[in-house]
DNA sequence: GCGCAATGTCAACACCGTTAACATTGATGT
DNA sequence: ACATCAATGTTAACGGTGTTGACATTGCGC
């Protein structure tokens, strides 16, 4: 209807679709945060200054697409199993906390840049917006994941505030070394994934595994 | 000897300790790496120009700064036990990890913008050069708080890597969540740090607590 | 098919990191 | 004491950047 059948620019004064070949390219850039814009545009055959009638600054551009971002790690989350559908048994349920771990560990891994702009000073606010807009999201399979433990008898009590806690940052700090380089979280991903989830297990109350 | 009486800048052509100034400058700066090298050197009364006396590149300031930073982030583990004291008894060890965890919960509180420069792209370089340094680091703590429950008693083999790992993993990523004012990760730093510990410990295996 | 809003261009601004050429200075050796 | 020289500063300039305002082109709705 409205975009032109070509997504890249020939000699045509308008784009087609700007906003978002600005967007694409700049999360297929290598090192994301540090791409500028004029950069960005010239790469598309379009002035700098196109870029500003569909993004108030680069800041703006760059918060968009941590929201890009923030959606692919939720669709990560959501091949790992149905939010809907609770677990089966016991180790149902323990394999969604162990595929969730590493889905995260696997994105850091695979798209370190966009774990930075995602998780660093640029998209707190992002992540505000995407927390209180209500639709599910990347935040709530972990809960979830906990409940699962629960209802599937893993674990005897629901799960507390200081259980999610403790899991979100184990294995949210594991894939923070390992964007860091950090050299005791290297190695493979199934590998750190069921070291830090064995003992996330225990460390709720996981008795006799 | 060497160094005039003052550190702040007359009318003098020689700075005298420009090197630590802008150092100094820019650990002061709310957002340091946002920091113009122009916009620091002008706030000590110096030409930019001069910055590069003493730096390679601004990036060379920002390694620096970040080396900085981890002297002060060992300094506040060495402040919560002596590497060199065997933990007394099982009790002490525990309060060895325990305060390890707050002080780098509070370490990043209190100095966000210091906690990301040292864990983010930039550094990655420094902390490969003050980990080959040899010397004690702050990457020496936690394995020594883990050796400690082990000698005391509270748990019964040797902490294994995955221990390691996993122990690294959530006290750090905790600290990252907090940086990231991620809801859950917030609260007073020795609840969030309560939390975390006793989980921790029933996921190496301390048992009875 | 006219007109207007959407979307592009161009030119300019201030600022930035960085470098080269030059200036000032404090320490050092005789 | 004094010349010398390395250390450390200055100025001017380069190319690149984000951003803006004035103007150009275009496609869609009446």
């Amino acid at each position: 209807m409205k975009r032109p059948s070509e997504s890249s620019a020939t000699g045509r004064y308008h784009h087609g679709d700007l906003r978002r070949a600005l967007l694409e390219a700049a999360a297929a850039a290598p090192d994301i945060e540090h791409i500028s814009l004029r950069e960005l545009a010239s790469g598309l055959g379009v002035s700098a200054a196109a870029a500003y009638r569909h993004f108030d600054s680069r800041e703006a551009l760059l918060a968009e697409l941590a929201a890009v971002g923030i959606g692919q790690l939720q669709q990560r989350f959501a091949d790992t199993f149905d939010l809907h559908a609770p677990a089966a048994d016991a180790q149902e349920a323990i394999a969604r906390l162990y595929r969730l771990a590493v889905a995260y560990l696997r994105f850091a891994d695979e798209q370190p840049a966009m774990w930075r702009l995602i998780f660093g000073a640029y998209a707190v606010q992002t992540r505000a917006n995407a927390l209180q807009s209500g639709a599910p999201t990347s935040y709530s399979y972990l809960p979830a994941a906990l409940q699962g433990l629960y209802t599937t008898g893993v674990i005897a009590a629901p799960p507390a505030p200081g259980d999610l806690l403790f899991t979100w940052s184990t294995v949210h700090g594991a894939a923070a070394l390992r964007v860091g380089n950090v050299a005791a979280a290297q190695g493979e991903v199934e590998h750190v994934g069921a070291e830090v989830v064995q003992r996330i297990l225990r460390g709720i109350g996981a008795y006799g595994l």
